[in-house]
DNA sequence: CAATAATATGAAAACGTTTTCATAATGTTA
DNA sequence: TAACATTATGAAAACGTTTTCATATTATTG
């Protein structure tokens, strides 16, 4: 393979050569552009598809200073949460002629940093960063806002940014209803497995648990309450931390499915009925949730939504070269919903 | 926002003329060219940092005509197979400085024509691809392999493409030992939920499981062999039709997890005991099969494994650009593993 | 120290488009 | 038909690098 002849691409020139035209009007044709004759255009086009042209992006990206390539960071694209997102604003962007460059940060700051620099070098028309759990510095951002790129964030974002777009889910409503469907199932004394309060996410759910339980007039025991990396070992150790005291939780709010998965799993082994005993109820939605036995009840963060808004704010943003338009709002905030299944 | 005055990036020429020295040698000092003295060298980089000189990707790719990015076609990336595989293929291609453009066909043909033109536009250095169930004339990738871009097909892959690399499962085995598994914990009775015959995986599949039946002198039963779309709903309905029947199977093999885990909700819904009076077993260790109860007996595939295989072929040809080096075949199989739980 | 080799730099072309400015061709009006 | 507007095209510059070729500088050798 390979030993054969590269084949050359054909160029502009080519079509122009061949049409005894000069290139400046097969770009034009090429382009729609409206100072071009009908039948100019449909020659062009024809001879294009006869010889089989593909404009040459960077090319054109380098003289136009716009490159129709978007770039996204994220934490992990196999989140399902994040999955979903990806999927809707790559197929929404596909249909505007926008492609999408995916990076995954591994939830390390070290890469989100360096992926925002590569796609700065990329001059990417635009960024959409869901950030590190622990990114509570976003200045490795400002070049490209500096640079009259348009940056949106979503998921985890920064608290105070003007210059920025930002969508994210209705998380202290999320932690509200969370913590209130509990109180009203009738649990007295709820547990809570959160994520480090460095992010967003994880302020403002938490801060919905407390409203809730402050709502509900129950009283909050220190020992219940976790801040930690979601992960599955972690949860299941702050179980065993739990179920060591003598008393225990009759509720349990997880920020992340994983957990709820996790202390499903521990209470299963040590014989703990749920939803008898201990009722429980995470977040995102996950599949998984729906599967396991009993089906968890969880919050529903709508990542299609999500997917959707970033298109629809990008697509205006990019219409008016990164300027907002008059009333139009630079955060939004997506409504959750609690879905009710078994352990509750 | 976006009214602040816009600033603009610094190029080669603001270095050198800081530095008072030519495009050229600051262009040859940042790729580290060996013919610049190591004090200019130090000085660039510097000057570089101190102006925020970050390189333009597109002015590179357009002269040098490489772009250091590589085209990825996957059907969905939020199967938890490809997730995985792409997860290890950005990592490690990252380590080589190479960036990766995700795409998504969402399994249409159309779709993946299409990406295959935009990312031929945008002149990748390599394209890696996972085709389409319906892809069996692979003819769109022809003008990428003409170009002298190498192309590396993963999981579902052209039977006969020697221009290109194929990294593949061993799927014929994995039907083998599914099935073997089954007749070896005593079924006689195995029913085959596959997918469709133009893909090579399911061809594999069931040539896999028909060796195997035949082996183990089992007899075949037409109507508990299906080849469908491996959806929830198909599998649902195909157990269904199966368990309509007077004599019922003992054994299920399904070619991917959904199938396996819906087959499993039937069961659960119809009192069918399993793995008493139904043993079951998916394929691709999904997440979900662990969690379920009871967990799926399923074969394993290795993301990790073709993901590093993919990149360290990937790069040998780009090293040696596009031409595949000494006895180093064109086509890997990478082995596959049965994990066995509770539903045989 | 001259002659040569090795090392370091610069000038300018090249990559394939898009876009500005100029001009030619055509159509419209007085 | 002259005068002007409109439409269609071309010439050439521009985008920011890399690379070729030439040349200047320094080191090495006889």
């Amino acid at each position: 393979m390979g030993n054969q002849k590269k084949v050359q691409q054909n160029t502009i020139l080519d079509i122009a050569e061949a049409l005894k035209l000069s290139p400046a009007t097969i770009s034009r044709a090429l382009n729609d552009h409206p100072h071009v004759k009908h039948k100019t255009k449909s020659d062009v086009l024809k001879m294009a598809a006869q010889l089989g042209y593909r404009r040459n992006n960077m090319a054109s990206g380098l003289r136009s200073n716009k490159t129709r390539t978007i770039g996204l960071i994220v934490p992990r694209i196999s989140m399902f949460f994040h999955a979903e997102v990806i999927t809707t604003i790559q197929n929404g962007l596909h249909k505007y002629g926008y492609n999408l460059i995916i990076c995954q940060s591994n939830d390390s700051l070290e890469m989100e940093k360096e992926l925002a620099e590569i796609l700065l070098s990329s001059r990417v028309d635009a960024l959409i960063a869901a950030c590190t759990l622990s990114t509570t510095d976003f200045s490795h951002f400002d070049q490209l806002l500096q640079n009259g790129t348009p940056v949106v964030f979503y998921d985890r974002v920064p608290l105070n940014e003007q210059k920025a777009i930002i969508i994210k889910g209705d998380d202290f409503r999320g932690g509200y209803i969370a913590t209130s469907h509990l109180a009203e199932t009738g649990c007295k004394r709820i547990a809570h497995i959160s994520g480090p309060l460095t992010s967003n996410l994880y302020q403002d759910r938490s801060a919905g648990f407390l409203k809730a339980m402050e709502q509900h007039k129950l009283s909050i025991n220190e020992d219940w309450i976790f801040h930690q990396e979601l992960t599955h070992t972690n949860a299941w150790e702050a179980m065993r931390k739990i179920f060591e005291g003598r008393v225990v939780p009759d509720g349990l709010f997880t920020d992340n499915d994983t957990s709820a998965i996790a202390a499903l799993e521990f209470a299963r082994e040590k014989g703990i009925n749920v939803p008898g005993d201990l009722k429980i109820i995470g977040y995102s939605n996950d599949p998984r949730t729906s599967i396991i036995t009993p089906a968890i009840t969880t919050i529903e963060q709508f990542p299609d939504e999500v997917g959707k808004k970033i298109v629809e704010m990008l697509m205006d943003l990019l219409k008016n070269n990164g300027n907002i338009i008059g009333e139009k709002t630079t955060s939004i905030t997506i409504p959750v919903q609690l879905i009710r299944r078994m352990t509750t």
